[in-house]
DNA sequence: AACTTGACGAGGG
DNA sequence: CCCCTCGCCAAGT
């Protein structure tokens, strides 16, 4: 079956991140295998590049709990400024603890003795 | 149709 | 921790 076919690409990838809880995170790659079929982190990238619309585009980050915003016409800071807001704690390398902050669609959450293996590094 | 570019990710050095 | 390589796939030239 092909997601794509009713809705576009773009609007599956806008719907879950809409559903990101405020404080909380999903990585590119994770979003990416919820949305199973032809999507990989970096479609995801592509799309999300082009959410001027009403998606917390600041709640997706990469796999290393990092902001990747590197060449973007915002600010650089602004997203990981934004998570802060909500209440993500980045250390002194601009990373945030994926464990304590990502989030996980109904579903997909991991089991208990896979926790970390599939969704985080 | 071929080639290049990314808001990516895993693996290796 | 940093850097590089490769696989990935939509879009723009």
């Amino acid at each position: 079956m092909n997601i794509v076919n009713d809705r576009t690409y773009r609007e599956c990838v806008y719907e879950i991140v809409r559903q990101i809880p405020v404080g909380k995170v999903m990585t590119y790659g994770q979003l990416a295998i919820v949305l199973g079929e032809g999507y990989t982190a970096r479609t995801v990238g592509y799309v999300m590049h082009g959410s001027d619309e009403d998606v917390p585009w600041q709640r997706v980050i990469n796999s290393q709990g990092k902001c990747s915003t590197g060449r973007l016409t915002i600010p650089l800071n602004l997203q990981q400024e934004l998570l802060e807001a909500e209440g993500v704690v980045f250390n002194s390398s601009g990373k945030c603890d994926l464990a304590k902050f990502q989030w996980f669609p109904d579903g997909f959450e991991p089991k208990e003795d896979e926790q970390v293996s599939l969704f985080q590094q």
